[in-house]
DNA sequence: CGATAGTTAGGACGTCTGTCCTAGTCATGC
DNA sequence: GCATGACTAGGACAGACGTCCTAACTATCG
C-alpha cells in the first residue's frame, strides 16, 4: 500500500525525467526499470499499458504546474510580477530547455506526431497556462486582449526555448526575456497603451 | 542510371513528407516503401542506412529552403517585402504547419531528443533561415541589431508554428502575422526608431 | 500458525525494426 | 549473343520492443 504508492510514484518520477529528455516513444521499459530498479515486466501491475503511465506522467505535470502557478499567485504581490515569473521561466530553467527544449512544447509536438490519444491531454498543460495568464492580464486591466496577450506570450516563450535547444545560445534567451519584460512593462503601463499588433520587440 | 536517379529522389521525397507527419524515428522503412512502391530490403542499394536517408532528407529541406529564399530575393523588391515573405509562410503553410508543426522545428528537436549525430546538419536549416533575414536586416539600416532581429523573429515564427500546432486555432496565426508585420513596419521605419528590447508586439 | 492480498522477479510470447544476403531481372556495350 | 553492371524482389537475421504469465516473496490479520 504505501510501497505501492512510493513505487508507482517512483515510476512516474522516472518516467516523466525521461520522457522529457529522450522523448516518449524512444524511451522504453528498460530505461525507466534501470532507474527505478524493478523488474521490467512487473510495470504491469501498476499501470495496464505504456499509455496509461503516460497519461500518469501527464497528470503529474499538469498538477505541477498547477502548484506551481499557484505558489506565484500568492508570493507575487501584483500581476506584473506574477507574469515575470512565467517569463523567468525561460532563466530558471535554463539549463534543461537549452539540452531538452520545453517540457510541454516538445510533448506536445511529438504527440501530434504519432496520433496519440493523449494528444488532447497534453495541450491541457497549455491551456492551463493560457488561462493562468489570461487571468493575470484581466487582473492588469487588460480585459478587452487578455486571451491575445496570454497567447502571444506562451508563443513567444516556446519559440525562445525551441531556438534555445537548437543554437544553444544563452545571450539570446537573456535578451529575449529582456525584451519581454519591457513588452509586459508598457503592457501594465496605463490602461490601453499599446495595442497588441502595433507595438514592436 | 536515370531510374536509380528517379528512385532515389523517390525515396528522399516520400521519405521527407513521411519524417515530417510522422516524426523520424516513428517512420519505418515498410512506410516508405508503401509509398515508393519499393521491396523493403532494397533500401541498402540506395543508402547505406537510415540515417543517410534521413542526412538526404536534410539536404533536400535545406536546398528546397535555399532556393525558395534565392527567390524572394529576386521576387522582392524592398527587403521589407522579403521579410514578409518569410513572415508569410506561416500563412502559405498555415495548414500543414497546423497538422505537423513547422518541418524545421519538430526535426530538430526530435534529434535533439534522440542525440541523433545529424543534430547539427538539421540545425543549419535554421542558421540559413537566421544568416538571409540577417542580410535583409542590415539591407534595411539595422546593421547594429540585425542579428537580434533575425533571431527574434525567428523565434516568434517558431512559437506560433507550435501553438498552432498544439491549438489548432487559424485565428490566432492569423492575428500574431498581423503582429509581426506590423513589427517590421516600426523596424523599417526610419533608421533606428526602436531598439528591440523597447518596442512591444 | 495459516491465509490472504499486495508486490515482485524473471522470463516467454509475438511482433516489428533496421540490416543484410541471395537470386533474379533488365538494359547496355562488345 | 553474351557478359557486365545497375537495379529489384523477397526473405533471413538478430535484436528490441510492449505485453503477459507464473511463481515466489512479504506483510498483515484472523
Amino acid at each position: 500500500m504505501m510501497s505501492n504508492k512510493t513505487t508507482r510514484d517512483g515510476i512516474i518520477e522516472a518516467a516523466d525525467d525521461l520522457f522529457y529528455r529522450q522523448g516518449y516513444e524512444h524511451t522504453s521499459f528498460a530505461d525507466i526499470s534501470d532507474v527505478v530498479k524493478i523488474s521490467r515486466g512487473n510495470f504491469y501491475h501498476h499501470f495496464k499499458s505504456k499509455d496509461e503511465i503516460l497519461d500518469a506522467v501527464i497528470n503529474k505535470r499538469l498538477a505541477d504546474r498547477q502548484a506551481m502557478l499557484e505558489r506565484w499567485e500568492i508570493e507575487g504581490e501584483t500581476p506584473e510580477d506574477r507574469i515575470r515569473s512565467f517569463i523567468d521561466i525561460l532563466i530558471v530553467n535554463g539549463e534543461k530547455i537549452k539540452r531538452y527544449g520545453c517540457p510541454i512544447g516538445t510533448l506536445t509536438s511529438e504527440l501530434a506526431k504519432l496520433n496519440h490519444a493523449a494528444r488532447g491531454d497534453a495541450n491541457q498543460v497549455f491551456t492551463l497556462f493560457r488561462t493562468w495568464l489570461r487571468r493575470q492580464f484581466v487582473a492588469l486591466g487588460r480585459e478587452a486582449d487578455a486571451d491575445l496577450l496570454a497567447m502571444h506570450l506562451l508563443a513567444r516563450s516556446q519559440g525562445v526555448a525551441t531556438l534555445s535547444n537548437a543554437f544553444q545560445d544563452d545571450e539570446f534567451v537573456r535578451r529575449e526575456v529582456e525584451q519581454m519584460h519591457g513588452w509586459l512593462r508598457s503592457c501594465s503601463a496605463g490602461s490601453a497603451p499599446e495595442r497588441p499588433n502595433r507595438s514592436g520587440p
